[in-house]
DNA sequence: GGGCCCTGATGACATCTGTCATACGAGCTG
DNA sequence: CAGCTCGTATGACAGATGTCATCAGGGCCC
């Protein structure tokens, strides 16, 4: 019997998952959450041998709950499987990264996921084949640390001085990093690229 | 038997739906559709009884959908249900003014949706009753159908001459609508006006 | 130590944005 | 008809933004 943890927001999807899943006889959902921190406190206290979390969750997101879960957990840890509507390559290499063992679109049908279920929970890892190819094949984000993080500033519509204020720099040098992010995405005002950056995933 | 259409762009959860509804022994799923095209194709070849929409769909989105189906119907139409993740007041009185009868968040149980599935398919309606207290409670949007348009076209960050060419505006007069939808939403630049527009339902 | 790259900062300049006063025609209301 | 509002447009101006050259300090390699 797989022991399943099951971690989403939406009520309306983890309950039909729940359900799905439940059905198979060889698994079982242990327990259920709707937030990151409830997340990572049932992971530690069933001990689930698959956990599948959402990556779109307050109050952080899947990938901080599956790293938190990994870190904390004395023991094998559970393996983890994100699912998510926002599936870039980007966001898959941030899975990878953060150690988890499945990556799962939305738009995967939903009869599949107990298979993926099965193969993670045995050790193998599976990741959406096309998402696959497209981190393959796609470039990689072009920007850095400081031009993602002064975008991700910018992503509400701010002023340059607020997000000087945001990120502790001073205000010319934000412009500066805006400037070479707006160049290198081929934009021509900060908020084009802030919203371009989101759309690929890199913020 | 109540005979449904389910259209969803998400596989995984349009199929996760689908199972569980087919479980209750007086539902049939009878069509799947994940765009707005199908949708309405399959409403006129199956005539359902009540047809479950997501709202976010492409290519348009569910309440297109569901006012084509309205309006292509000879005979009763089907019965519609709306289902949203992004459910506030405006969008809520956008669906009604569509001639939906349920209007369901994403945040509804998984188990509850059946039973709003039968009660509306005898014709009653079903509003989430935290939304509709909010639409009761909150203002209405304070923006003109113009100052609407232009926080739309700008919302990808686009500059005012893009705006201007995209709403067939001159650019001074799309100016003075972002300026005029800035003082009404109390912001400094208009992409913190598109993106509250955004936040709030109103675009 | 001397050179080199990287990060953060500054100042100058052209352009874009936001604000405001104003104008003009269409439609309506008395 | 005169007066009014509404939608659209224009021009002017201050301030914000994008671009670019340049500089100071800190690591790092030879």
């Amino acid at each position: 019997m797989i022991r399943l943890l099951l971690a989403d927001d939406e009520e309306l999807l983890r309950g039909a998952l729940c359900s799905l899943l439940d059905l198979e006889n060889d698994l079982q959902v242990v327990a259920q959450a709707a937030t990151t921190t409830d997340t990572v406190r049932l992971a530690a206290q069933h001990r689930p041998d698959v956990a599948v979390l959402d990556l779109e969750m307050p109050p952080t997101d899947g990938l901080h709950a599956a790293a938190q879960i990994l870190a904390g957990a004395d023991g094998t840890p559970p393996r983890i499987i994100i699912v998510t509507r926002h599936a870039r390559p980007a966001v898959l290499r941030r899975a990878l990264a953060a150690g988890v063992s499945g990556f799962v679109p939305k738009s995967t049908p939903a009869a599949r996921l107990a298979q993926i279920v099965r193969d993670v929970a045995v050790g193998h890892r599976y990741v959406d084949p096309e998402i696959a190819a497209s981190a393959l094949t796609e470039n990689e984000c072009p920007l850095s640390d400081r031009e993602l993080e002064v975008l991700r500033a910018a992503r509400t519509g701010a002023q340059v001085s607020e997000i000087a204020a945001a990120v502790h720099l001073a205000p010319g040098t934000v412009r500066n990093y805006l400037s070479s992010a707006m160049a290198k995405l081929g934009v021509a005002t900060r908020h084009a690229a802030a919203h371009r950056a989101w759309e690929e995933g890199w913020i």
